[in-house]
DNA sequence: GTATCTCAAGAGCGGTGCTCACTAATACTT
DNA sequence: AAGTATTAGTGAGCACCGCTCTTGAGATAC
């Protein structure tokens, strides 16, 4: 194979990467309790015993298919930002916010698999977290840069009081200590996006919000006074 | 029965009571998924097909799962609110957001399933609309008495742009129109709360933030002052 | 040409939701 | 008292599920 020794026996005819491409497409078209080892060995036309020569569970089957979601929308997200301008920090949220809804109203069962339920039984391994992060970590990076470029957080004890419990955490993402209280509204708005997506996709605002377009830009206009972004218009005026 | 016409065939040994509370059961001890008719009917001695005369699908008794479920969090938390007192709209909104996550940490399995993705090709009836608004009505009413008592929000030209869309909403809690962009700002605490406890509960908050208690008074926080919320002895003073 | 290794096939276990013909049990009618 | 209508639980069975284990087909190494 890879490491110089060569493969003996019969040759596969699926692959792991084929048989997690027909758990992707399943999920996709009907969310992840659809996600059957048989279904899946029928759509590659194999029998169903086979999958467990590549996957010796749906656990880790479903472990890799939540791996490749977090990538997934981790490169949506990441690529809408990165056209934005880097000084438009208040703009670079907000293509972050509406970037990540957009993925999740299109992959709804996707959204589900990695911000819903969990599955049963399941624990994340280690391989999750780091895919996980991108879109906090990318929040993290607007905050350093719009504290960098002089922007100041609103006043509020409380936040300062919680920030020392996130220095490490401002250490991981590389920031200043001193970023803790930033990072700390971070980590609130961060956890209120995926509240909001949750709530729009899970069907609690029905009879509640009606226009979520026009609410998720309120949301961000909020959040950005609280993360202290402003557009470098703004600043140069202010 | 109930209406006159008397009851003529065999007495019935399960009802649709007994088929829910064995659900319920199942589901604190171990999951939605966990919940399957013939494990409920083993628990009451009854064969499966049995389940059948009293509930014609697992869904119809997984939505009834889901109403009691609703009710059984509204209950918590409208008798923790009830022994604050009134006029202290800051501590009765703390205790709305304590007792949640109170509930929502002992009966983590009945979170998941109000709060977690809906079970596949499930759609929410009318009848839980009702019994899922007691904690976003909760919070309607202490922004209610805020306003009554004199609080106000503080300065936001998004929040109020965004409020127009929130009369109706905030009439359906018998509101004046005046508190619309209050009314957003609770949707916004809403969602933010529940996005809150989903991320606690669904391991998002492992490796980012250690000590959930103290993080959720600095939220308290935030979300009081977002809310115009104070304690009288704050208002006397100031 | 045989031994060895690899993989898929296929049967089978116990689980699931759900349907349907059947029967036991009750109450009203004759 | 006998018969009938009505109701509820039984049990067999269908199609599906995850998973295991034995078997045989295919490919390389010796």
């Amino acid at each position: 194979m890879t490491d110089g020794s060569v493969r003996r026996g019969r040759k596969p005819v699926i692959s792991r990467e084929r048989v997690l491409d027909a758990a992707a497409d399943a999920l996709a078209n009907a969310g992840a309790d659809s996600i059957s080892l048989r279904a899946i060995a029928r759509s590659l036309g194999v029998v169903s015993s086979a999958i467990y020569r590549h996957y010796s569970s749906r656990d880790e089957l479903l472990t890799d298919l939540i791996v490749q979601t977090h990538a997934s929308l981790g490169e949506h997200v990441t690529r809408a930002e990165a056209s934005v301008a880097s000084s438009d920090t208040r703009e670079r949220f907000a293509v972050i916010v509406r970037s990540t809804r957009a993925w999740a109203g299109q992959n709804p069962h996707r959204y589900a698999l990695i911000y819903g339920t969990p599955v049963p039984g399941y624990r994340a391994p280690q391989s999750i977290l780091e895919p996980a992060a991108v879109v906090g970590s990318l929040i993290a990076r607007v905050i350093a840069d719009a504290a960098a470029s002089g922007g100041t957080l609103p006043a509020d004890p409380a936040r300062d009081a919680a920030a020392p419990a996130f220095v490490p955490l401002a250490e991981a993402f590389g920031l200043e200590p001193e970023l803790a209280p930033a990072v700390a509204e971070g980590v609130a708005v961060w956890s209120q996006l995926f509240g909001h997506l949750s709530f729009e996709l899970f069907g609690h605002y029905v009879g509640v919000v009606d226009d979520v377009d026009a609410y998720t830009e309120f949301l961000i206009a909020d959040m950005s006074r609280r993360l202290g972004l402003s557009r470098p218009a703004e600043r140069s005026q202010g």
